[in-house]
Parts: C-alpha cells; structure tokens; sequence
DNA sequence: TATTATTGCTTAGCCGCCTAACAATAAGTC
DNA sequence: GACTTATTGTTAGGCGGCTAAGCAATAATA
C-alpha cells in the first residue's frame, strides 16, 4: 500500500475515531454528536437562517432542518419566521440552549487541545496548510458536475 | 479562531467533501460508496469473517454486517458458514463481484491520485505522519473506558 | 400584470455509522 | 459432564449525511 492509499485510510479512521469521541463527549451533555457545533456557530450568527447555518457547517440543507427540529424539540433552538420574507425561519438559542452551549464549549475546547497534544505550533500549521490544500483539491473535484468524467472507459 | 479550531474544522470538512465524490463515484459502477473498500479488502483478504473485516475496516461488526448483507443481496460477495467454527460467516467475492472490485480499484486509484493532486513526495509524507500522529491520540483517548472523565466539573 | 424562475424549507427514503441487547456456538473451569 | 465465560453475528433503533421531489413564497422577466 502506497503513502497515497495510507493516507486516504487515515482520513477515514479519523473521522470514526473523531466521531466516537463527539459522540461519548456530547451524552454527558444529553446531545447528540452534532449538536454542540451548531450551537457554537448560532453564538457567532444568532438570527441566521437554516441555509446560512448549512453553509457554514458545509452540510446540505435538508441535514441541517432535521438536526435543527431536534433541537428545537429539545429545547436548545427556536426558530421564528422572517416577517420581511415568509420563507426563511431565523434560529435562535433559548436560556437552556445558551446554558449548554457555554458548557459544552469549555468541553469541547478540551477535545481540541487533546487531539492535538503533541503536537507543536509548526506541526499544527503545517497540518492545516496541507489539510487546506486537500480540501481544495476535492472542493474543485466536487464543483464540477461529473466528477468522474474520466471513468466512463474503465 | 484559532489553528486548532481551524484544523479541525478543515478535517471535518474533508470527510463530507470525500464522501460526496466516492458517493458519485460508486453511483457510475452501480455501488454504494463504502461498497468499494469492501471488494479491496476481500482481494487481500478472501475467505475472512466478518469481524476480521470489520477490524480492517475499523469499523463495528454490526456496521459491516449490514454493508455485507447488501452486498450478497447485490450478488457481489457470498456468505458460507465456517465448518470448523459454526459462529463464523466466511466472505468470498462472487464473479461478478471480483470484476466490479477489478473495474472500481482503477477509478479508486485515480481518486487517490487526484486528491493528492500538487502535493510532492515530501509533503504526502509529511501528511501520513501528521495523521498518524493524530489518529494514536484519538484511539488512545478511545481506549479510556471513560472519554470525558475531566468533565464532571464542568 | 402575468408568467416564469429562483429560493428556503420540508418530506421521504436510503447508506454508513454507532450502541445496546440478544441468540448461538466455542472454549475454559469446576 | 455441567456451568460459566468469551466470541460471532444479528436485530432494533437512532443520528448524521446525502439525493430527489415537492410546496410555498419571493424575485425576475416578458
């Protein structure tokens, strides 16, 4: 197995290992894995609307109205419509969802700083300089309409 | 922001992105995206069960069942019992199977290739040592019985 | 003004991932 | 041999991700 083929595989077990954790650390909170970043942003875009927080998750829009109709379930959201334009709901947070916002916050910085111990501040530069690079390879794969235009031959 | 929240942000992202592109690329064979790795696996490893699958794929048994019973539904792989162990599903590729997994290992290479795409030698090393520096503290955190164990305080 | 296109959101349905709980078989122990 | 423990696999149920299709409201245009 070449570096490539090693480092594809290591993307991946990130994200499951990455997952797991969220998902150990959020229960103690009683959310779900998803929840706390969504929280997060609404602190920096109180009032925005589902396709702006969907943008700013980089997740589509339908998975992002069924996570906020949990929440909204749950008691962390509320979402009022816009009276200049009836087709956009605004998000905001609610005293609880403030409350366990502020919580998992601190919480969730800690899993930042432990994922990365080790790690020095050129490293994590560097990582983010080749993690950016990465993401606009697949961003610009992703753009265009086929994005396998090259396989009808295999 | 900072790098750390940057970084892992951009990891985040890079799963979603990559998802989006094995998504539609596994469309065009007729597959569902996590099918591919499946059939790769099954070259090196014919004839294993299912949890030795699963530990490959670093993934739980009960998520590789599924995927297998897909899979021989879709006439790609079979199940046999084992007859010295009547517990275990041994997997074997089909034909059709095997010339899917023939077909899919090309276009799959090109997609390593083309993620990676402006990164040298150096830097794809650089990047696998970087991940595999990462993914040792988040399965050393996964170990602990207990992820959050300094968070009561919180 | 009337028609058409676009936008925001929802619903339905599927895959991949997980945990929890269970059945069946093997293996170890008394 | 009987009992207990470990291993394999399945089922049930849920979250997070997606696409496709649809509805309602706004924007754009003829």
């Amino acid at each position: 197995m070449d570096d490539r083929e090693k480092l594809r595989h290591a993307l991946f077990h990130m994200g499951r290992l990455h997952h797991r954790w969220m998902h150990s650390m959020a229960e103690k909170f009683g959310l779900y894995p998803g929840q706390p970043q969504i929280l997060h942003a609404l602190t920096h875009r109180e009032g925005a609307s589902q396709v702006e927080l969907a943008q700013g998750a980089r997740v589509r829009p339908p998975t992002m109205a069924v996570m906020l109709r949990r929440m909204e379930a749950a008691g962390l959201i509320e979402r009022c419509g816009d009276p200049q334009d009836a087709r956009v709901q605004r998000v905001y947070l609610t005293d609880k969802g403030r409350d366990v916002q502020r919580r998992t916050d601190v919480a969730f910085e800690r899993v930042g700083a432990e994922m990365f111990v080790g790690f020095s501040d050129e490293e994590l530069r560097t990582f983010l300089a080749l993690m950016e690079k990465l993401n606009r390879n697949l961003a610009s794969k992703n753009d265009q309409e086929d994005l396998c235009e090259n396989c009808s031959d295999i």
